[in-house]
DNA sequence: TCTATATGTGACAAAGGTGTCACATGGAGG
DNA sequence: CCTCCATGTGACACCTTTGTCACATATAGA
């Protein structure tokens, strides 16, 4: 948690300290970051840093709540009624307001990617609480559409979760990784292959 | 390419030293690695090691390359023909030798994890080629099973298998995040899901 | 104006790693 | 027994980063 020395900052001045961390954060994984650059960056003196986190780890936890807060404002809109919207239809739309959310953020792609490819399990620390979440969330609604029949009672649905979740994770990861940018309509096309996969099967 | 100093060691020490790497490589993300854990596991003097390697990645690239072949070794004789085999058969088939693999060698799954979680870039510098001649191994199969009726004609190729590519890494992975171990009927059962999922869809 | 308290500042010690180099050792051949 | 070359050795100089601390500055109230 940031100290109230800095949460009482005049905004120019905090702004530019987020601006600076969000850079180095998507260009660095968690482990490569130097608070150095960070401090060059937003034009503060190194004890000043330490007057407003108590290190590295205390700094990204905060900004990386941001963006999570972000994320949540922009996703939150989204209320479906389980019973009348299919789960297909769900992780679609999910699925679509995510990447334009990643195109119009497209650093905070590049922080998540980073996080996640860092070896040090922070990762997991920030996360582990919010995708149990996300696994709930669309049981709810895998179980609904076994009980309408929309789903094969036969399906594993912790195994269709985590596949949804990765996929959901990894289209925009292998992405990036081969072009380091996100082309929508590629990735687009990527997921209604998936959900196709999904609905049908291959055979 | 290690020194030829380093091949004409006696048998031992060069083990020493490799199995010394493996150690160190298996517990930290490769960014991590510090030569001098090597150095002291292995017990030469840092001045030897400069005389056998280059630097950290060069050993690196050495030792994955021996796993490389070991793996190939144990996985090279399943050969199957395309026109009788069903791509799902082969992708359980060559799923369960690869669990098995790393079942006999969990240093090794460890190893590709921290390479994978490693935000440097040295996994793709290793890894690029041989995912490319993964991907046009499976395509032929799964374009010999389109012809033969067995898959879709309408299936995204190219996205399947990165779907089974992406699949096959990561169920060994989540277990690993979980567990910190892998459990062979459990990962086995997952497969068997997702094989079973993409043959008839959820639907 | 003075004082107390909060905040700003950057030099610095400490930690921990890397690659090198001058010197030591050993064995093969004259 | 000597010489030469390959190899062994570890102290060390160098670099980079971190967190701290003594001191500077600002602001508000007495």
């Amino acid at each position: 948690m940031p100290t109230s020395t800095f949460l009482n900052l005049p905004e120019e001045k905090k702004n530019r300290i987020i601006e600076a961390s969000i850079d180095v954060f998507s260009n660095e994984y968690y482990s490569a970051i130097k608070l150095s650059d960070i401090i060059r960056k937003a034009k503060i003196p190194r004890g000043s840093f330490y007057q407003y986190f108590e290190d590295k780890k205390d700094l990204y936890h905060y900004v990386f709540s941001i963006i999570v807060q972000e994320k949540m404002k922009y996703i939150g809109d989204m209320i479906y009624n389980p019973e009348t919207t299919p789960f297909t239809v769900l992780f679609r739309d999910l699925y679509i307001k995510g990447l334009n959310f990643a195109l119009e953020n497209p650093k905070y792609v590049m922080i998540t990617k980073n996080l996640i490819h860092d070896g040090s399990g922070i990762y997991n620390e920030l996360f582990e609480d919010n995708i149990e979440l996300a696994r709930e969330f669309y049981r709810g609604y895998i179980n609904t559409d076994k009980k309408l029949g929309r789903i094969r009672e036969d399906v594993d649905t912790d195994l269709l979760v985590d596949f949804v979740i990765s996929s959901i994770t990894n289209i925009a990861f292998d992405e990036i990784r081969e072009s380091n940018a996100l082309d929508p309509e590629k990735m687009l096309k990527k997921a209604e292959g998936i959900i196709s996969i999904l609905q049908k099967g291959i055979e």
